[in-house]
DNA sequence: ATCATAGTCGTCTCTCTGACGATAAGCACA
DNA sequence: TGTGCTTATCGTCAGAGAGACGACTATGAT
């Protein structure tokens, strides 16, 4: 009774800040890598994080994150679902919902509940946090989530658990959809989607079965009719992302 | 530059309400139920709505689902991960963070964003919430998520929204994973359990493939011992869930 | 010319699935 | 005491798909 009540009771309720961080990954030379800042004040000044701000009154969670994306690496994202879909081919990375973190002692200062959101990017130049240049990197997420912390500093707050989420659901999320093709530029081979997978798991793929898979899965890409050479060796077919987005069967990680 | 000086300043931030709604879903005769509650009060009084609360100052998110849904339905919840795990074969529900709905017009009332959780528990009794009988019941999710409206009075917020999500989230998840023992009681037969898939589902299912495949696959399963004969026939072997948790290679649906 | 590199096509075997026949073991009746 | 109905369980067979790997192609580098 008191319960049914009290509940959604406008008058009296606590007060939360909520913010987003992004979990922004590419593919760069043959590693999955993740985009950190470096905090400039206490707590945690010195370390690198995840990037993310306050969601602001009048804007929705996911249009926070695309904005704090935009003002980070000058990224467009489409959502998901096609909400404020930017036209494919344009330079637009994948941006969903990842999940909430809200511990009570994660920030030291007062309650902040956090939403993380996951972006995959295809390869992109140096990136630039309000012009300073120095104060964010791409770090490869090996080193990061490594069994051994030697990579010096961990984390900002709960960012290394917010991170090791994110990697995971890439790596699981490219096994059932063809979400791989937002690590590539809008035209890509075979081979480069090889090393896309290849990156993001941490394996080794057969050329020859990866190659009859890809292409033997309807809607999965579309050849665009050029070919290249880019890769060095043997003219290579290019493609781009076709209409499916999910993979039936999927594409099996090795050694499982 | 001012992004940065402005990140996590705890001086000033936009205040939000913070809640939990639950998707709790069981198997009920044959068919996948929500858990529903009615509201006594503005805004959309007499509508039924999802059941969650506020989360309060000193409790995390998960904490706060839980005690939800314990005052809601008298359920334990075992969170994902083994948190505070309750023993196997204790009257605990599979809970899990499902999504985060923030849009700003979401709550006519004030900004409130809301943290959904999945609960999946095996048929209970009729629920109770706060006392009130008459304010709570099992919705067969059929009827609410059917292409025609014609349940009556949609649900009130986004919280039709939110089930979808919740529904397809156990649709899917119960292919690649044994989580759909989590719809059973302690022991279970493989027809009980394929009569789960069925109904989340909402197709027919081969019992011979199905009884090959779950008992083919290592860990899914344990056979305690006795056997049964409730649901008529001949007896059946009973099981207790394994300690499996993935499914590899999964259970396919059909016709996809 | 030769080699190294990468791409592409085929083949073989093994596993798993879907379709379906056959048998087993209870209960409800007449 | 059967007969029929229900559910459980075991078996068989054909086809799809994956892993392993051979063979060939087309470019650039030396």
């Amino acid at each position: 009774m008191i319960v049914a009540m009290s509940r959604y009771d406008p008058s009296a309720f606590p007060p939360f800040a909520v913010t987003v961080d992004l979990v922004v990954l590419t593919v760069r030379d043959h590693s999955l890598c993740a985009l950190l800042v470096r905090r400039g004040e206490p707590p945690f000044q010195g370390y690198w994080a995840l990037p993310g701000g306050f969601v602001r009154p009048d804007e929705g969670l996911a249009e926070a994150a695309s904005r704090e994306l935009a003002e980070e690496t000058g990224l467009r994202a489409h959502s998901a679902p096609g909400h404020d879909a930017v036209g494919p081919g344009a330079a637009g990375a994948h941006l969903e919902q990842l999940a909430t973190y809200g511990h009570p002692q994660r920030d030291p200062r007062m309650r902040v509940v956090s939403v993380a959101y996951l972006v995959l990017a295809p390869d992109l130049p140096t990136p630039r946090a309000g012009g300073d240049a120095s104060s964010a990197r791409w770090a490869p997420v090996g080193e990061l989530l490594g069994d051994n912390p030697a990579d010096g500093v961990p984390l900002a707050f709960d960012h290394g658990l917010i991170l090791a989420d994110g990697v995971e659901r890439a790596r699981s999320k490219i096994e059932y959809s063809s979400l791989a093709t937002a690590f590539c530029p809008t035209e890509f081979t075979v081979g480069e989607l090889r090393r896309v997978y290849e990156a993001v798991w941490g394996v080794a793929l057969d050329p020859r079965n990866f190659h009859r898979k890809v292409t033997g899965t309807p809607g999965f890409l579309l050849p665009s009719g050029g070919t290249t050479t880019r890769q060095g060796g043997r003219p290579a077919q290019l493609f781009t992302a076709g209409g499916a987005t999910v993979l039936n069967p999927p594409m099996l990680r090795p050694e499982s």
